[in-house]
RNA sequence: GCGAAAGUGGCGGAAUUGGCAGACGCGCAGGAUUCAGGAUCCUGUGGGCUAAUCACCCGUGGGGGUUCAAGUCCCCCCUUUCGCACCA
């Protein structure tokens, strides 16, 4: 085409550069609370400063700046902050390693991060920019910290860590992956240490009722956190010592089976066993067991079961047997009471456990038509049944059992219904430097002495060395660590561990609302206006399911009890975006297949990169990688740029009409049929890629029929695929707006509507079918009735022949659908 | 083992409430333009049968069922991915 060699070429980097330059100079997306306009806000996880960003950032934040920038043409005020969640072990690593400071290092990644995140486009507004590593953020981590330690809900205590001997750390639960360190992949120990807890069980109830108004949540990550809190209905049940001194404590979830118990199985932890064995001539061997067992990894240990007789017995609470205690290797200290009754007849674990050892096995539960008997059982029954040789309950069903004889129990004062959680409270010192202090001191007179509130905040000292040995340096940092006891004035000691990382990204959502606030840490009119009942949507991977979600959800209800924010739940709708994959894998450093998403600005421009994320999946889905879909999106830039180009100097002002004729109205209705399928796609399903096929499509039609149109009907048809395409390519849109003669930013111009009217047809083709099958098509009015619709399926020659002349035996109208004869 | 999600052309994916399977893109093929390549534009593209882009048959992991009509609903099975994993 002639024309086309006058059409500018469409320059990615000189558009793109251009537009965020001035959306820069003019705080385009700043986020300004209207009293009487509807707020909306959207938030993506933010990122760990690691040095780049990745492409499964570009996608969580394409994804999230589509939903921001269409809510802003919408109308609403927008808040779409971004932070840095700026502590954490990889800067301490990189200190050791390389020598730069963590605070060094975590800046100068955080200011190469942040323009690599403004050349991409993301509509964020940066006045609210935080980093949790900043004093004037985690002074308030502080403040919540101290309140929760008034109310009991952080507590000190001995507990078995993760400890890494090759890192030399502690790890979280989280970074030990089948027992192993994640980092270095060496054997992860245990060790035993005074540890800092937030009680999150004191909020499992409440975390799991509330699941269930999480209705804008995927269903699996509701689920997965359900089994995480893991509630378990049953009793607790104490069987008195044999010599009348204590009891052994256990709790079940099958009290019906209480009649089956054959032993009792004791956690290598538990107190009792010490004391049980003392004396006894199995003491050396009970010795030898716990202590070999405790040496023993936990994904190890699950290898077999074994187990040791301590010796002693215990009394059963109704029948008065005498039960053997035995110490087991699979028994977990740390739920229930760390100690099991034992029932192998209905129970696999200690059927398991008894056909090793030879101790025997009583069946209490019959199951419906069938008589059990031990000694030829293949396994363990755990279904349901009527109770047998269980006295008064005998004849019982298992449910009605469980309620009867937890009740007999009680009135005995010999245990009770009882509930029990998986979930632990939230183990959050860390042996590190490169986090925030907890705010304590240790005074050998007062004890655990808190900071006064007035000193806040407990600022990280920078002059510390790094040695990679021999611990944090805070502890090697005399300054920081001597100290006055704050109640005594003699000499103390500050806690040198700092808080699990996990804690500044637990409530940062909320601090956007007011970044800069220094009176408060949230101030009450901003977080209502932005707040109001949670981040409206929530995006980031499925990675976080339950630990930060879970974390974060804790920390809005305690926030809330503390009164400092009117919410219950953090996040009202949740999208969880896939992986992106390549040549099969997640893309990686170590498998080598990453794609740099600064070659990829760089070749194609932001815009196809966006472009490309949005297009080839639906966000919840995993993304495969592909270089010709980007070469694909990058084409379809280059069409719009130039058909826009090409159509711009024959446009109409605004406002002039659309001209009589099929090709105005067919135009015309092509532009509202996608409005409306855009507007649902969008706003609705989150399917960015649907709306984008249906942009494309929109390119097509409007290429096939711009010779025919009028201006009028181009004006309309260009503004509006322009108007559509802004949230997800913003810079292109931008650009081609202004060539199309508009003044005002695009964003200014606001949403489209789709006009019903428009897309209202005066014929419509109907499938027919006969016995099932397709068998002609016909065109009828659209407002015509049932018999006019199938007088003219039964006037086509085809159908007719497939009729073969016999007699309808149903005849099926579906208004707009189609017509299904049957013969 | 328990729990969840998924399985559709050569590939990524679409089909929103049971109503024309394969939208849109990639790839491929043919053509136009071009010295050539690239770029761009046009046409075709599930399989079979066929001279045919007529018609007909088959087709959404496999097998059964419900229905005028099933990718979609029901039952059984297979495969893959993810999560939890001795939780008493």
């Amino acid at each position: 085409m002639a024309e086309e060699a006058a059409v500018r070429r469409y320059d990615p980097r000189a558009v793109e550069a251009k537009w965020q330059e001035r959306w820069e100079a003019t705080d385009a997306f700043a986020a300004r609370a209207a009293a009487g306009t509807p707020a909306y806000y959207v938030l993506e996880m933010f990122p760990y400063p690691s040095g780049r960003i990745h492409m499964g950032h570009v996608r969580n934040y394409t994804i999230g700046d589509v939903i921001a920038r269409q809510h802003r043409m919408r109308g609403e005020r927008v808040l779409h902050p971004i932070g840095w969640d700026a502590f954490g072990l990889p800067a301490e690593n990189a200190a050791i390693q390389h020598g730069a400071h963590p605070a060094r290092w975590t800046r100068d990644n955080i200011a190469y991060m942040r323009r690599q995140l403004r050349r991409l486009g993301f509509s964020y507004d940066w006045q609210r920019e935080i980093a949790t590593c900043d004093p004037t953020y985690y002074r308030w981590e502080q403040v919540f910290f101290l309140r929760m330690l008034e109310r009991g809900l952080a507590y000190r205590r001995r507990s078995l860590v993760n400890w890494c001997p090759r890192c030399g750390t502690v790890l979280a639960n989280e970074q030990v992956v089948d027992g192993r360190c994640w980092r270095c992949d060496g054997v992860v120990e245990e060790r035993d240490l005074e540890q800092w807890f937030l009680r999150i069980t004191a909020y499992a109830e409440e975390l799991l009722r509330d699941l269930d108004r999480l209705t804008g949540w995927p269903e699996r990550v509701v689920m997965m956190q359900r089994n995480w809190i893991g509630r378990s209905e049953g009793a607790e049940i104490r069987f008195p010592l044999e010599g009348g001194d204590g009891a052994v404590t256990v709790f079940t979830t099958r009290p019906d089976t209480l009649f089956g118990v054959t032993f009792m199985s004791l956690a290598v932890e538990h107190p009792l066993v010490e004391r049980l064995a003392a004396g006894r001539s199995s003491e050396a061997a009970v010795r030898a067991f716990v202590a070999r067992t405790r040496k023993t990894p936990r994904a190890e240990r699950a290898l077999g079961k074994e187990g040791v007789f301590t010796g002693a017995y215990c009394t059963h609470p109704f029948t008065g047997a005498r039960v053997p205690i035995w110490v087991a290797n699979f028994v977990l200290m740390e739920y229930g009471t760390g100690a099991v009754m034992a029932v192998p007849a209905h129970d696999q674990r200690d059927f398991d456990f008894a056909r090793t050892y030879g101790l025997p096995a009583t069946v209490v539960v019959q199951p419906e038509g069938e008589a059990l008997d031990p000694a030829t059982m293949p396994g363990a029954w755990e279904g349901p049944g009527r109770l047998v040789g269980s006295g008064e309950f005998t004849g019982l069903s298992s449910e009605e059992a469980k309620r009867r004889i937890t009740a007999a129990l009680a009135a005995r004062g010999r245990g009770g219904a009882c509930v029990s959680y998986r979930l632990r409270d939230w183990g959050i010192s860390r042996q590190r430097y490169w986090g925030a202090p907890i705010p304590v001191v240790y005074c050998d007179r007062d004890g655990v002495v808190p900071v006064p509130e007035r000193e806040l905040p407990v600022v990280l000292p920078e002059d510390v060395a790094f040695t990679g040995t021999g611990g944090s340096p805070l502890a090697a940092h005399t300054a920081f660590v001597h100290v006055r006891c704050p109640r005594c004035g003699g000499a103390a000691r500050r806690e040198t561990d700092t808080m699990d990382t996990f804690v500044e990204s637990s409530w940062y959502f909320a601090r956007y609302c007011s970044p800069r606030s220094e009176a408060t840490p949230f101030e009450p009119a901003e977080a209502a206006y932005w707040l109001h009942g949670g981040v409206d949507r929530y995006i980031g991977g499925i990675e976080h399911a339950v630990l930060h979600l879970l974390y974060a959800r804790f920390f809005t209800k305690v926030l809330r009890d503390l009164g400092y924010l009117p919410l219950d739940e953090p996040f009202r709708n949740l999208l969880t975006q896939g992986m992106v994959i390549k040549d099969g894998a997640k893309m990686s450093k170590s498998k080598g297949n990453v794609v740099d998403p600064d070659y990829l600005i760089e070749r194609y421009g932001a815009d196809t990169a966006r472009l490309f994320c949005l297009f080839a999946a639906p966000p919840e889905k995993d993304l495969e990688w592909s270089d010709q879909g980007v070469e694909g999106m990058s084409r379809f830039l280059g069409r719009v740029w130039r058909l826009v180009h090409l159509l711009a100097p024959r446009l109409a002002p605004a406002g002039v009409p659309l001209a009589d004729g099929a090709a105005d109205r067919d135009l015309h209705r092509l532009v509202h049929g996608t409005i409306a399928r855009v507007t649902d796609d969008v706003v609705e399903r989150l399917h960015f890629n649907t709306a984008i096929a249906a942009i494309m499509e929109l390119v097509g039609g409007l290429a096939a029929a711009a010779e025919a149109a009028s201006g009028a009907a181009l004006r309309e048809a260009v503004d509006t695929l322009l108007r559509l395409l802004a949230p997800f390519v913003p810079h292109v849109a931008s650009e081609l707006w202004e060539v199309t003669g508009h003044t005002e930013a695009i964003e200014a111009a606001g949403w489209p509507a789709a006009d019903a009217g428009a897309l209202a047809r005066e014929t419509i083709e109907l499938p027919v079918q006969v016995n099932g099958r397709v068998r002609g098509r016909i065109v009828v009015a659209t407002d015509a009735d049932e018999a006019a619709v199938l007088a003219a399926a039964l006037a086509d020659a085809h159908v007719r022949s497939h009729l073969g002349g016999r007699p309808l035996r149903r005849q099926l109208v579906v208004p707009g659908r189609l017509v299904s004869l049957v013969v």
